[in-house]
DNA sequence: ACTATATAGTCAATGAGCTTGACTACAGGG
DNA sequence: CCCTGTAGTCAAGCTCATTGACTATATAGT
């Protein structure tokens, strides 16, 4: 095999994504996200969560989890919520504005994925998408490397 | 088109392989760097950099490279030459640990590829890599989301 | 039912890495 | 030769994460 440069493209086109969607994002006016709020929200949407939840998910503690929630609280994008099976839990929900949020990202997303298509064409982006499949690692997600 | 998890895909991808190269390098015995330590090794092997070029390769500010530098100086990685053509630059070169450790993540990498190769195949992977390069944004490399 | 242990969450203090601002030293064109 | 621009460093501060300690509730074992 040839001395290869997949990992800096890899790299390059992860980056490139995830700063086309919050450049998205903020274009719709939502100015005050960052993108890991983004994969906080992508969990919280399925349901509600938990902190201890959504420190898992993003891979952190779970005092940086409570910290991020009481950031998005004061900016309005979730809520807390009594939890109903276990008093010390509290479930973590979107707002409507957290809604609205997540919809704006879901546009951008659609909007980069589709200009990926006219560059390399839908079967090529299909049969990517099965490979990372493959290669993805299940569970790990926030990179912040 | 359907409704696309590419992204996450592409980002656990990343992560994964960022992860296990940097597994790799610290299975090797250099337990002191990070990720970010190797895209400066890249730019710097490639025949030295100033701090100025190190800040825009990395995309940070030149303040934060500088910090770097000297970080990786007193670990033994890079050391500071006076520049040929400037008085004012000094070119930051690799010392023998350094190039020890940029071989230790080359090794790291290509384990990593040949594990890919035998999940999706070889002729998948070249397809990727082609894939990639069309997506890839020029210039972009450092994550730190 | 009662203790013992584990888990959910928060508060406080700390740290790593990056930024802005200000400065010195040298470069290079009028 | 000035005058503007660039390379680099010093210092202070910010942001986001960490570790440590604590309270409240859950759950298993006897």
């Amino acid at each position: 095999m040839a001395a290869d440069d997949l990992p800096a493209l890899l790299l390059s086109a992860a980056r490139g994504l995830v700063d086309s969607i919050d450049a998205g994002v903020r274009a719709r006016g939502f100015t005050d996200v960052r993108p890991a709020h983004g994969f906080a929200f992508t969990l919280i949407s399925g349901g509600g969560a938990t902190v201890v939840e959504l420190a898992r998910h993003l891979d952190v503690t779970k005092q940086a989890a409570s910290q991020m929630v009481e950031e998005l609280i004061s900016k309005g994008y979730v809520d807390r919520r009594p939890h109903p099976a276990d008093a010390r839990a509290r479930l973590i929900v979107l707002t409507e504005r957290g809604w609205a949020c997540t919809r704006a990202a879901d546009e951008a997303a659609a909007e980069i994925l589709a200009s990926w298509s006219t560059l390399i064409g839908d079967r090529r982006l299909t049969a990517l998408r099965a490979d990372l499949a493959k290669l993805a690692v299940p569970g790990r997600l926030r990179p912040t490397w």
